[in-house]
RNA sequence: GCGCCAAUAGCUCAGCAGGAUAGAGCAACUGCCUUCUAAGCAGUAGGCCGGGGGUUCGAGUCCCUCUUGGCGUGCCA
């Protein structure tokens, strides 16, 4: 149950209410619709809720807003609602203060949901895709991949929450021409470790990095004969397949150690193969949304875009003005762009197996592909610039001794995923990664991120669980267990840090659909901070320990209420709550 | 050139379907453990929310413009 929801709601009823009944009496006029907001007042001075309608309203009803407001609080009538007064601040606010009875309420609703709170469903049981990493297979994976992993993993972990459902994908590039790229480098370094470094050139645009010498030797182990018995280019496809076959199963590897397990992962060269690019390259083709051009075949990406805009709103006009550029499908050579098997794979999500809607993470690097991508799908048919939904996300500054470190796949300088792990706990890693929003870039210090101390935000939350944990036990060994929320007073939960923590412990369920809503997981994080900040509070200011009988469960019930939701919470972000620390 | 994203405390960032006195963490300073975990709490200090216009009863939040930074603009993926 979302009691915010709940309370809010009930303030629009109320004044609905209000309204009718003083039009009727004529102290405010007839025939408006009240509008304005409830929200929370940043200050508690000013009531748990507040009401922006008497100021919304004063144009049409041509009254000052305070007058409007009078006129409604003279109508209301809080018997049996959620909150015991209600008074008039500032320009017009009407604030309303909440009853003991609803804090009771929401330590109640926690626990008769139990795993269950926070969920919504706003999702509907709707099937959404989450495809995220993705990362190309010829080498290991970075911090942006690390990144992109927790997002990914925590957003659907989000998703699922406000009831979609949800499927989680990796796409591997495992066709086209990295893979061309990866085989010639794997088998470069294989003729070097034959015939000496110095007398195989290794080519300029090959991927550097060691991990290709170390699959050069691994190849060389498991085919002695080499380079004996076949041509090049068929040395040069088992040598692919080979890479593949270490290295796929290595990123599994490592991304499992970070908790990230992926319902499927989609081979990109199973496309090609059963020929549905060509198959869908054809049908763009059929809807007059291709030409020939100098041997390739290219997709009218400039006219698509310009449709696709004017139907978000752009006038024709500003459409023919932007500046923009058609896309080849198929090259002078006969191969499929990436382009071409991208498409495919979205109508392969939408149309196949039936996503309403597919979810995208990727490095806002990729962003000029976005719009492209959305628009192409459009040209099949298929509502792509309405299912297709990509999460931009800023890409990793990595800095040591605060300085920054190049990153480059191709001189091969990329710290891989492993490697970090040896250095920082899962937890830590975790917590770090979704600390911020996608949209915002995130330095990731190697020297601070090493650090096991409170310098890290994720001790934070977890020590309050263990702090709750152990209290709970020695209290337990006192003789007072953790009672069940019907028999106990909660109206004796009056101090400030008290209500302060029983409202932070109301508004998950909102966070959750707001994290949803906005495909920003990293709201739960902030969430989960001040929940643990409340509780801190509330523990230096109200001892449980000594106090009198009834406050004592009370607050000992508020306390394992806490740590309930900060287990489900920290669960949704794949951190564990240790019981000790 | 064009396009996308950003600019808020010394640093890193929240706040953005407009609301009251702009918040947190880190760093600095002052207090609080004979009583439930001090990985904690309380307090002090720190800001023309990049500049300028506009819409509004009301703008950090929306619109325009300028400045600065990141990224993109391949028959790469």
């Amino acid at each position: 149950m979302n009691l915010i929801d709940e309370a809010k709601k009930q303030i629009e009823e109320l004044l609905n209410g209000a309204y009718e009944s003083a039009a009727r009496k004529g102290t405010l006029p007839a025939g408006c619709v009240l509008r304005g907001t409830v929200e929370i007042p940043k200050d508690v001075v000013f009531g748990d809720y507040a009401s922006s309608s008497a100021m919304a309203a004063a144009r049409e009803m041509r009254m000052a807003p305070r007058k409007i407001a009078e006129a409604l609080c003279a109508e209301l009538d809080l018997t049996d609602t959620f909150f015991e007064s209600v008074s008039i601040a500032g320009a017009g606010f009407i604030n309303f203060r909440l009853g003991s009875r609803w804090y009771g309420d929401v330590i109640r609703a926690v626990e008769a949901e139990g795993k269950r709170y926070g969920q919504c469903d706003v999702g509907g049981g709707e099937k959404v895709m989450v495809e995220f990493v993705s990362a190309n297979p010829t080498g290991p994976m970075h911090m942006g991949n690390a990144r992109g992993g927790v997002l990914g993993d925590t957003l659907a972990n989000v998703l699922k929450l406000a009831g979609f459902d949800v499927w989680k994908e990796f796409y591997v590039n495992d066709a086209g021409n990295q893979v061309h790229k990866f085989a010639v480098s794997i088998y470069a370094r294989a003729m070097q470790e034959k015939l000496g470094e110095d007398n195989f050139q290794f080519p300029e645009d090959g991927y550097h990095g060691e991990d290709i010498r170390e699959l050069a030797r691994g190849f060389l182990t498991e085919h002695p004969a080499f380079p004996e018995g076949k041509d090049e280019k068929a040395w040069q496809e088992e040598m692919a397949s080979f890479g593949l076959a270490r290295n796929i199963p290595r990123m599994k590897a490592d991304l499992l150690k970070y908790g990230i397990e992926y319902d499927q992962w989609f081979l990109e060269s199973g496309l090609h193969e059963s020929g549905y690019v060509a198959e869908t390259v054809e049908l763009l083709t059929k809807n007059g949304w291709t030409y020939e051009k100098e041997g390739a075949l290219w997709l009218r990406t400039a006219q698509l875009l310009r449709k696709k805009y004017v139907s978000e709103g752009k006038t024709p006009e500003e459409a023919e003005k932007l500046d923009l550029k058609d896309d080849v499908l198929r090259r002078a050579n006969g191969f499929y762009t990436y382009f071409a098997a991208d498409i495919a794979y979205h109508r392969n999500k939408i149309e196949k197996r039936g996503f309403s809607k597919v979810i995208n993470v990727w490095g806002a690097d990729h962003h000029g592909h976005v719009a492209r991508l959305q628009a192409a799908v459009d040209g099949l048919g298929l509502e792509g610039s309405k299912r297709i939904v990509i999460v931009l996300m800023q890409l990793v500054n990595l800095l040591q001794d605060g300085q920054p470190v190049r990153m480059s796949k191709r001189t091969g300088k990329a710290i891989a995923l492993h490697d970090l792990l040896d250095e920082i706990s899962v937890d830590a890693a975790r917590y770090y990664f979704n600390n911020r929003a996608a949209t915002s870039p995130l330095d990731f210090d190697l020297d601070l991120a090493v650090r096991q101390d409170s310098e890290n935000p994720v001790y934070y939350v977890q020590y309050a669980h263990a702090r709750i944990c152990t209290l709970v036990s020695l209290l337990a060994g006192d003789g007072h267990p953790v009672k069940p929320a019907g028999a106990l007073r909660f109206e004796l939960l009056t101090d400030e840090t008290e209500k302060a923590l029983i409202k932070q412990l109301s508004a998950f369920p909102e966070e959750i659909k707001l994290a949803a809503r906005d495909y920003d997981p990293s709201r739960v994080n902030r969430y989960l901070m001040e929940l643990a900040a409340r509780f801190h509070r509330f523990y230096n200011a109200c001892r449980i320990r000594g106090a009198e009988e009834e406050l004592l469960d009370a607050r000992l019930k508020l306390a394992d209420t806490v740590r309930a939701v900060l287990e489900d919470g920290l669960a949704v972000l794949g951190v564990s709550a240790p019981e000790k620390m």
